[in-house]
DNA sequence: GACTTCACACCTAGGTGCTAAGTT
DNA sequence: AACTTAGCACCTAGGTGTGAAGTC
C-alpha cells in the first residue's frame, strides 16, 4: 500500500514560530552521535510530542535510534538510556495547548535501560544503527527492569549514555568521565495515558506501522497536493 | 480453543518394537541436563523425526530446550549447539520407511550456534530453561552465521555444549576438558525439504502452534476416546 | 522420478489507538 | 471533571505446511 502525504494540517502545524530544528548531530569529546529519523522527530516536536504509557509498558514512537562515530574500535562500550524529567512541573492540556498545573510528582530515579547487546567493541557499535526501539515506558512503579518509569502529565527527555566498559565498574556513575552523554532536544515529550493533542494522534497513525488501522478514518487521510 | 487428543494413529505408531524412551536426563561430571518436553520428542522419535529446512532457515519443531543443574553459580558459561551427522549415509523414504541410499555428502563442519545470551554466570543459566528455539536449519551453504547447515535426506542429532568461559579462549575446541557435551538420543532427526512420513506431518500440525491451520483437515483431527 | 523452490492462505503473536467503564 | 484502565477490532510481522512449478 502506498503511503499518501501526511495530513496537510500536520506540516505547518501550530505555526512557524515553533518550526525550529534542534541539531540532529552532537559531539562529546571524540564521540559523535547522530539522531536517526530526525525529520519525523522534528514533526512531532513542533506539535508537542506525547508518548503513551501503560501498566505493561509501551514502546516509544518515534523511538530513539542513533548512528555513532569516533569510538575506539577495539575498546568495549556499554550503551544505556534513561528518561529524565525536563523540569519540576506537572502539566495539563486545556484542549488546545499544554499549560503548567502545579509541582511535579518526584521522579522515580536512577533507572537505566541498557542496550541488550551488552558490552561490545566500538567497531561493532559504529557498524550498525544503535536502536532503543524496545525500551518500554510505564506508569507502574513496580514495573520490570528495563522499563522506564514515568509520571503521566509530566515532561521528559531521553538521554543516551555511552559508557567505556573497561571492566572496572559494570554500572558506573553517570558522572564518571568515562561516560559520554547525549541529549537531543527534539526527543522531548509529554508522558500521557491517552493522547491529548489530536494532531499528535494523527501523526502517530500516519507514521507508526502499527497505527495504520486508523490512518484512513475521521479525515486523517488527505490527498497529496489538494 | 481446546486441544483435542492427538490422532490415535500417532500413539502406538509404527509398533511397540520402536516404543523405547531414551533417558531425558544426562550427567557429565557435576553437570546435569534435562531435556524439556521429552514426551513430545519421544512421540516424534518413535515415528522417525523429520525436520524441514529451507534456504532462509527454519526453526526446529520440537526445539531443543533444557534444564541445567550443577554449574558453579559464580562462574561464567557459554552455551552452544551443533547439529552433528549421526552416520555417513544418505537416506531415502520409500513411501513407508527410511532406507539407506548410498554414502553421505560430506558434512559442512564446525558451525556452532551460540546461545544469544552470551557469557552468563551459572547461577542464571540454572534459573530459567535453556532454549534453542531460534536455531535455524538451512540447506544453503552460504547461510548466515547462527544457521545450522545440513544436507537433505541425511540423519542428524543436536549436541549441547556447556563451555566454561574463563576468558582464555572465547570459542574453545570441543575437545577441551572445560566443555561438557550432552546428546539426547530422542532428538535425532532426518533433514528434509518436504515431509515424507504423513504421521510426522500430522504430529507437527498437532503440536506446533503455527501448524494449526491444518489441524482439522484430512482426518488429522480425531475425537478423544473414540 | 526424486527432490527443491516458490507463492499462497492460514495461523500465532503482539503492537496500536479507540471506546466505554472505572477511579480519584 | 480529570485522568486511568480494560477490552476491542484492526493492523504488522512472521512461522506453517501446501501444492504447483521448477530443477537435476
Amino acid at each position: 500500500m502506498e503511503r499518501a502525504a501526511p495530513p496537510a494540517a500536520l506540516g505547518p502545524g501550530l505555526g512557524a514560530a515553533l518550526m525550529e530544528s534542534p541539531p540532529s548531530c552532537l559531539r562529546s569529546g571524540s564521540v559523535k552521535v547522530h539522531l536517526k529519523k530526525w525529520s519525523i522527530w522534528d514533526k512531532f516536536y513542533n506539535l508537542g510530542t506525547e508518548m503513551r504509557m501503560s501498566k505493561r509498558g509501551r514502546f516509544m514512537f518515534p523511538y530513539c535510534e542513533y548512528s555513532v562515530w569516533g569510538l575506539e574500535p577495539a575498546k568495549n562500550y556499554i550503551m544505556a538510556m534513561d528518561i529524565s524529567p525536563v523540569d519540576s512541573y506537572r502539566y495539563r492540556y486545556n484542549g488546545s495547548k499544554w499549560q503548567l498545573s502545579g509541582k511535579a510528582t518526584p521522579h522515580v530515579m536512577g533507572r537505566l535501560y541498557f542496550h541488550p547487546k551488552g558490552s561490545v567493541p566500538g567497531r561493532e557499535w559504529m557498524l550498525a544503527p544503535l536502536s532503543f526501539a524496545r525500551l518500554r515506558l510505564t506508569n507502574c512503579p513496580a514495573a520490570a527492569e528495563g522499563h522506564a518509569i514515568l509520571h503521566s502529565m509530566h515532561r521528559y527527555i531521553p538521554q543516551l549514555h555511552i559508557i567505556v566498559a573497561d571492566g572496572v565498574a559494570p554500572r558506573p556513575s553517570l558522572d564518571d568521565p568515562r561516560v559520554y552523554t547525549f541529549v537531543f532536544q527534539q526527543t522531548e515529550f509529554f508522558a500521557v495515558t491517552k493522547y491529548e493533542n489530536k494532531f499528535i494522534r494523527q501523526l502517530k497513525h500516519f507514521y507508526n506501522p502499527y497505527g495504520t488501522a486508523l490512518r484512513d478514518v475521521k479525515g486523517s487521510k488527505q490527498v497529496t497536493g489538494a
